[in-house]
DNA sequence: CCACGCAACTTGACGCTGTCAAGATATGAC
DNA sequence: GTCATATCTTGACAGCGTCAAGTTGCGTGG
């Protein structure tokens, strides 16, 4: 009957982590919605209560949560940058590449990220791995920049449609997973997008 | 102390609407987390578990929701068509334009509807509506399809824009309201896409 | 006009949830 | 070895979705 012994876990300072783990599980089994303070507690084999000595709220372990999103987004962007070639359209494209590789690897998170919902703002660590995300993709835009126009027109024009293309697939391929087959190429898409617009000089 | 006198609703079959309506209110308030079968039969003056015998499930509810969203999202892209000019990009550009006004418009309902949460697939009134969106959209690009591609390629194109588009401005400006501001106007960032594209033939 | 039947609710209960207060325990400093 | 404090547990509370069972009122048949 030794369910559990009690104070099963070391005191180590891992058990923030081990409760993102527990959530992001949570989230691949059930979406979104099934996110829950107690379930993640039980997963990291804690009380019930324990989650709210480390985040002061739900909205504080779904922070941590998304920050952690962030992160591998930011890794997966960076890893096809890295074993892409330098030149300016080849970096553009392996960004988009690295956006939908995170997209379609981890659809929950993704969604989660993205989802609209309110997470804490005054958590520094998710806004510098956020704002860091945009930089990336701000800073493979910057050779497309006409002179003569803002460098958000072309960060949009890009950021739009690879999010648009990621999160309406992810979304619709949920809904109907026999989808897949007759769904576009992310490359045959972007083709025509790509004649749109040349490196600046 | 008659805080309100037991059935004080009529039987006449509104509560149905009643209740949607009160969600979408809801929506509106807290946002797609703060949806609650409770608190929408309070808002309509009826017990905690009327819903119940509508809606099998909040699914359910959520799903009648997702319909009455959709219904206006089809209403916003054609009210743009019927006064625009008969000319395909005319009409293209208003599909997008619906797409935005709704977005702008009922920001909660629009990322609710595309949150990426299951709805009742077996609900015909929804997957109706839903998949006439897709028909506007489709209807709109056909004239682009060039002959020797398929028209999904376009679709996703515009489709992807658009939706990208209208998602990340109201996520992001859901996260930083004063960020408003700064934001690229919609028709400069499409118009680098519109050289991309030409009528076939 | 009345009784009956069924649709449209209400009431009550259950286990789940987040959150807080108060108690217990382990770990590192002295 | 004892003590302080960070880290967890226990217990309680209200609100949630969902189901079962009871109640109400409208329409229909006589």
């Amino acid at each position: 009957m030794t369910d559990v012994p009690t104070h099963s876990r070391k005191r180590d300072g891992s058990l923030p982590n081990a409760l993102v783990d527990a959530g992001i599980e949570l989230l691949r089994e059930r979406g979104s919605g099934g996110l829950s303070l107690r379930e993640c507690a039980a997963k990291a084999n804690v009380s019930h209560s324990a989650p709210g000595y480390h985040f002061k709220n739900l909205k504080g372990l779904a922070t941590a949560i998304a920050t952690r999103g962030f992160s591998h987004f930011v890794d997966a962007m960076e890893k096809r940058c890295q074993s892409a070639d330098p030149d300016p359209r080849a970096q553009l494209e392996a960004i988009c590449q690295g956006y939908l590789d995170f997209a379609s690897g981890q659809p929950e998170l993704f969604l989660f990220i993205f989802s609209g919902q309110q997470f804490d703002k005054d958590n520094a660590p998710f806004e510098v791995v956020a704002s860091k995300a945009y930089a990336i993709l701000r800073e493979a835009c910057e050779p497309f920049v006409p002179k003569d126009s803002s460098p958000e027109e072309i960060e949009f024009l890009i950021w739009s449609l690879v999010h648009g293309f990621a999160h309406l697939s992810m979304t619709r391929k949920k809904d109907n997973p026999k989808l897949g087959q007759t769904w576009p190429d992310f490359d045959a898409v972007f083709s025509h997008l790509f004649k749109s617009i040349t490196v600046q000089e």
